[in-house]
DNA sequence: ACCTGAACACCGTTCAAGT
DNA sequence: ACCTGAACACCGTTCAAGT
């Protein structure tokens, strides 16, 4: 009877309540939950398991390994960073606008960050953002080569200042660590390091997103004055 | 006698021939011939401890925990990377030099140039590198406000170049990555992703070196024309 | 102080076997 | 095909005990 199935149903769900079948997406889920709960170095294939109720072995059927799943977490991360409209402003403050969007997600997840550097993107979410950023430019009447270059180059910029900044705040001991950072400038030799002696504390000035912004503001500018050499052609990799 | 004495001493050398008197610095070159042999992710405290037949305990009396070897390691490596002599060319050639050297460093080593990212780093070459840059900056004319901030910008890209690219061409299938890179973007939906299509592969075009001397250039450049905004004062935090 | 064996609490990945 | 328990080969770090 419907009751009595409904009953009995109910009693399985208490006993493992978190048992449904495995699916990609339910396996990110999870994976977005540790991450946020715990941080991505718990982001085990062990752990995932364990949280969906199974072996190690299961996620596997999914993911081919430890990073791809963490690729794919990063895509689901990025979310609408790169459809949600950008109203305003000429097209270096929308591109800059668009940008630290993307950094403030990597910003709340410092791991994946770092991760970033290091392994091509090529999530759906990645590439529109990609794109938007391209139209950007082109916007802004910023020639097609040196948009091209340009756009890996203000992408490296943020993930790089991102995969930086966020360690230092996210690490436990961060503050002392700035601390530390501060007491050592301050008593560096001057006859070895003059330079760095002479610039003090300017070398420490200012705020995470001032730099960013002014850094943007380099990218942006040099940009537009650095027309990329002809390269010469390497005859030997060349069909005549 | 001296004799039996040598001879005793070469028999005790040759059952446990690494075993010496346990340094910071033999620690660290057995290290640095673990990074060469296996790559950074097999310079771990246990297989360290191993090589020097003892427990892994007995690293931690010198170094706090694996980070800490780490970040010694690269120093170690920076060797005279800030000191021996750059010649000839305007500032803007020898900074590139410099940088280009820093680079090739982390280009060898590619999880070393990864680990740079997400550490502060102060080791006495690191520090020598980072005040001929300065130099340098100061010789150019770049006012010292800007060149406080552009070191990082600069030192940052240059990292992130070693990371991101170093990590391709050293990981077992690198090739097979690019092409299937190369394809992806000729694959592009012109629909959804209309500025990535029309570029095509412009995106994809130059050489790592190649790319590298554009984003010197591009930053060097910005700098120049980029003054920093004077920050808004915050009463909050500031001593009337 | 310096050094260490042993223990604790974890990992990724593969494989043979199950459904 | 999808899923899994168990096994293999590792990790970092701490602690109590030794010299």
């Amino acid at each position: 009877m419907a009751d009595k199935d409904t009953l009995r149903e109910r009693q399985r769900r208490r006993e493992r309540p978190k048992k449904a079948p495995l699916t990609r997406q339910g396996i990110l889920n999870a994976a977005l939950t540790t991450l946020r709960e715990e941080g991505l170095n718990k982001v085990t294939m062990r752990r995932i398991a364990t949280a969906l109720d199974t072996g190690p072995a299961s996620i596997y059927v999914y993911f081919r390994d430890t990073e791809d799943l963490h690729v794919q977490i990063l895509d689901a991360l990025l979310g609408h960073v790169g459809t949600s409209p950008i109203t305003g402003g000429t097209w270096q403050e929308q591109i800059k606008a668009l940008l630290t969007r993307y950094r403030d997600v990597l910003f709340e997840y410092p791991e994946i960050a770092r991760m970033a550097l290091s392994t091509r993107l090529s999530g759906p979410n990645y590439l529109t953002l990609v794109d938007a950023a391209l139209a950007l430019l082109q916007e802004g009447g910023l020639p097609d080569r040196e948009a091209a270059w340009g756009i890996d180059q203000l992408l490296l910029f943020t993930t790089a200042v991102a995969a930086e900044q966020s360690t230092r705040q996210a690490m436990p001991g961060a503050a002392e660590e700035e601390l530390a950072l501060a007491f050592e400038v301050a008593a560096v030799d001057a006859g070895q390091y003059p330079q760095i002696a002479r610039l003090g504390n300017e070398l420490l000035s200012g705020t995470g997103p001032d730099r960013f912004a002014w850094g943007l503001d380099v990218l942006l500018s040099g940009m537009r004055n650095t027309h990329r050499q002809v390269e010469n052609p390497d005859p030997s990799t060349t069909t005549p």
